[in-house]
DNA sequence: AGCTCATAAGAACGAGCGTACACAGCGGTT
DNA sequence: AACCGCTGTGTACGCTCGTTCTTATGAGCT
């Protein structure tokens, strides 16, 4: 009998697909308990491999964390810049940045978290800053598609703030609220 | 020999601001090395005391967290209110917040990174979310002493941005640059 | 004076951490 | 078939952590 190991766990010798696998598990388990909480053992066991898994493939936790981070910013980055891209005018491009931030970010409560943890994180590790201020340039370089570098950066900045505020406070902003706060800035 | 040890240290047997000293010193702790470096004995070694001695005035780390960062937020909303209530009138209170935000928080690294280092610390621990939301509110109150609620909440989030903005990136934004966006959004 | 007890001190404990390393399994090459 | 070498595994080491606990000390009360 028997190509399929019934225990279901640790049959797993030959994963070509482990190293991306472990990638996708540390997002998971930073956007669930934290950057703190983000240990080899806790991710291993959220993937259910063996310890030394995760420094075979990765030479240490934070090669593993920027890893992560980089593929989080890359996804999050292009969708964003896809939406300015296919803006037609300044107008919609504002109304697409709302949706962004009520659907894809603020919706999410995952993205929110993993924004803010990859902000604290960067803050004290070199490693990571650079992903975060390539997520900053990138983001801001899909806004100047349609406004002025000045208001491009206000708007980058009030964004964060709304990020920050919705990740942390009980009560978040309405899409009109934050789509008149957007007009107001930039419409 | 010898009734004065020479080495300096270990030389403080009644102690009685001790308590108030090691809230003052755990802000310094996270302030130069972030709320994961702020251990019972990274603080203790800093304020020069035994390690006992935290435990025995805070029952945990998280107690002596929640009370500094509780002290800190006092000091600086205490502040940005006396800034607002001295103001006469909607242009000061602006003129104002542009002052706080360039001189008291922006300026002085150190308060922009205990903000953001309480802002995440406070995403995972239920003790000290309860701080940041009395400093919003606080800061929130104190904003509509001159300004109607709706725009007092989309500068608040505004300036949340621009202190995570300053906190993280290399180069932050001016004054000017400030002053515009604020009469933009509230003029 | 003597007593008492809050304060101070430092050693110790158990848990969890990142990382290193020696061994096991198997595809691919001879 | 025999071997090689990369991939994967599991254990162990050294360290730091929060917290506990025993013991010392001296200020303030009677």
């Amino acid at each position: 009998m028997s190509a399929t190991p019934a225990p279901a766990r640790r049959a797993r010798r030959y994963d070509p697909g482990r190293r991306d696998r472990l990638v996708d598990t540390t997002l998971d388990v930073v956007a669930e308990q934290g950057v703190a909480a983000a240990t080899h053992r806790a991710i291993a066991r959220a993937a259910d491999v063996p310890l030394g898994s995760l420094t075979y493939h990765f030479g240490s936790l934070t090669d593993l964390l920027a890893a992560a981070f980089t593929r989080h910013v890359d996804t999050v980055a292009a969708r964003f810049d896809e939406r300015m891209r296919a803006a037609p005018d300044r107008a919609a491009a504002l109304e697409s940045l709302v949706e962004h931030l009520t659907g894809d970010l603020l919706g999410s409560q995952r993205d929110l978290v993993l924004a803010v943890e990859l902000y604290v994180a960067a803050a004290r590790n070199p490693a990571l800053r650079a992903v975060t201020q390539d997520w900053m340039s990138r983001s801001r370089r899909s806004l100047e598609r349609h406004l002025d570098p000045v208001t491009a950066r206000e708007v980058d900045a009030l964004v964060e703030g709304l990020v920050l505020h919705s990740a942390l406070s009980t009560g978040p902003m309405t899409a009109d609220q934050i789509r008149s706060a957007l007009h107001r800035l930039a419409g």
